[in-house]
Order: C-alpha cells, then sequence, then structure tokens
DNA sequence: TATTGTTATACTCTATAACTATA
DNA sequence: TATAGTTATAGAGTATAACAATA
C-alpha cells in the first residue's frame, strides 16, 4: 500500500513503449504462471476455461469461428472441445444447413461449472488487487484491462 | 483512439475485483499467444528470454535462484538453463565454495541476443499501445504494468 | 477449389517423483 | 537430514502436415 500518487504517471515516448512492451510480456508469463496454479484443481485449464467463457458471452459457435476468435489453429481449438465435450461441458449438435460444420454450446452442467468457477476461482489475484493497491492503483489496474482487452480482440 | 476521458475509471468494489480478475485471466492467455507468435523466429522462446532477461538485470545466479524468481521447479528451470546453454547463450561456473551449485551467466552472445531482442521484439504490442492507445490511455497501462509486475514479484 | 473438421506428429512449458552429490 | 541439481515421465497447449467430407 502507498501513499497517492495523483501525478500522470509517465510520459509515454518510444522508449517506453519499448520498455512496456517488454516489461509486458515478463508480467504475461508471470501471470499465466500464477492464475493457472490458482485455478488448478477445479478440472478444467485456462484454454478450456477461456473457451467455457466465451460460449456463454457469446452463445453456441462452430470450432472455426471459436477458434479464430481465440486465436488459435482449428486443430487445437478441436483438441480443446474434445476434452470438454469429455468432460461432459460442451455439446456438439449438427449445423442445420452445412454438414460439415459443428455447433458447440455449452451443456447444463458447463453452464454450472462456469458459475463455480467465478466463484471459486482466481482468489489469489482477487486478494492480490484488494489488499496491495490502493484505490487509485485499482482503477488504474482494472481500466488497463479493458485496454489491453481491445488490444488483443483487435488487430 | 477515443475522446479523453477524465472520469475516475471505476468504482472497484468486490464484484469489479472478480470481473477483473475474470478478464485478466483471458487476456494474459490471449497475450501469452499473441506475444510468442510476435516473438516466434527469433530462436528463444518466452520463457528463455524471462532469464535471459533477469540475467541481464540481476547479473549471475545458480538454477534454483532463477527457480525461485520466476516460480517455477528447479527442474523446469534447469531444462530451460540447458536449451540456453546448447544455444550458447548462457553458460555454467562451478560456485567458489559449494560444489553442488552452479553460476549461470550470460555469454557475449546472450547480451547480443538481448540487445537483438529489444530491437525486433515485441512490435505487434508497441504498434498497438502507440496506435490505438491516447496519451492518457496508454499511461494508465504503463502504469498497471508496473502494478501488476509488483503484484508478481510479491506474495 | 475452398472450407470444415480430424488424425498424426512434434515441440515447449511445466509438473511430480526418484535419484546423486554435496553440505 | 537438508539442499542443489539431474533424469525420467507425463500432461496441457500449441503448431504443421496430410487427409476426408462437404460446399
Amino acid at each position: 500500500m502507498r501513499p497517492q500518487e495523483q501525478q500522470p504517471a509517465v510520459s509515454a515516448d518510444q522508449t517506453d513503449l519499448g520498455e512496456a512492451a517488454s516489461k509486458l510480456r515478463a508480467l504475461s508469463g508471470q501471470l499465466t504462471r500464477r492464475l493457472r496454479a490458482a485455478s488448478e484443481g477445479d478440472g478444467v485449464t485456462m484454454s478450456q476455461a477461456a473457451v467455457l467463457s466465451r460460449l456463454n458471452r457469446q452463445g453456441p459457435a462452430t470450432t472455426v469461428e471459436l477458434a479464430r476468435a481465440e486465436r488459435v489453429r482449428p486443430q487445437s481449438m478441436g483438441a480443446t472441445l474434445s476434452a470438454l465435450e469429455e468432460a461432459g461441458l460442451v455439446q456438439r449438435s449438427p449445423h442445420p444447413s452445412d454438414r460439415r460444420q459443428m455447433i458447440m454450446s455449452l451443456t447444463e452442467q458447463g453452464h454450472r461449472k462456469i458459475a463455480e468457477g467465478r466463484r471459486i476461482k482466481e482468489s489469489w489475484i482477487v486478494q492480490a488487487l484488494r489488499d496491495q493497491l490502493d484505490d487509485r492503483e485499482r482503477a488504474v489496474v482494472i481500466e488497463a484491462i479493458e485496454l489491453l482487452g481491445r488490444l488483443t480482440e483487435d488487430n
């Protein structure tokens, strides 16, 4: 916890951007490991959770659509979906007009898993955000998550 | 690009924190894939780059020290270090007083790889930060990277 | 021909378990 | 006994290549 610092954080010239990118890469690896460790034991991996969450947000979708949205190859998404199907969390139904395609959707159990995950997961980061940041810092982090999310969605 | 919004971003109550954590997890996966894709072809993986960067910042260190710092098991760090050694980017020297330990340090080639990486890598994220965010948003993201870095280092 | 999806194969990252050498 | 490191093995995530079915 720190005293409130109301000055503008940093001047964002080119050097800072390279520096920021470098730190972001390191941060990305650290976060991945910490979050994975925090959410292990709930039976779904992070990739699987991302797909469940997306199906929940956006409704049923095909393998190729999900692969594009998550920016992985259809083969990789196929593997993730197979695991989810085997776990009974998603189901595939035939596409009404195109027999090549399969529509993936959440099962009842999949919906329950998402609700459960909302409650249990990410406890490490929630506590860290609450206990180690002051109000202003928390607002900065929350907004940055939105902004970075926008950058990874666009292109 | 957006008009400047000077209002405080969000009030950070418990619900927001869970929401933020959930988004952060999704973001983490997306960033990992994007950054890996952006830096592939330079011959070092993200884990290897993290170790090179740390050795460059903090100087020579043992396997166990590096494992603790990066929050991986010594076995995992050992594998990363073996790959880096085989690539000629780090070297191991005996610890002066404890013959169990090995001191890892950057080779000349390792230093060059880091300098090269600074120039080439992360171009996607640098461009995105520069082109898709305004000054205030950039400052928010840069500060949040620092804050989140602090959270993953502590604990 | 192009698209959707699958199967086969391989590499990276990480983990656990069991071991050796040294302290 | 405890610590530093290695070897063996396994699972998740991802990729490329080759293929079948369908459009």
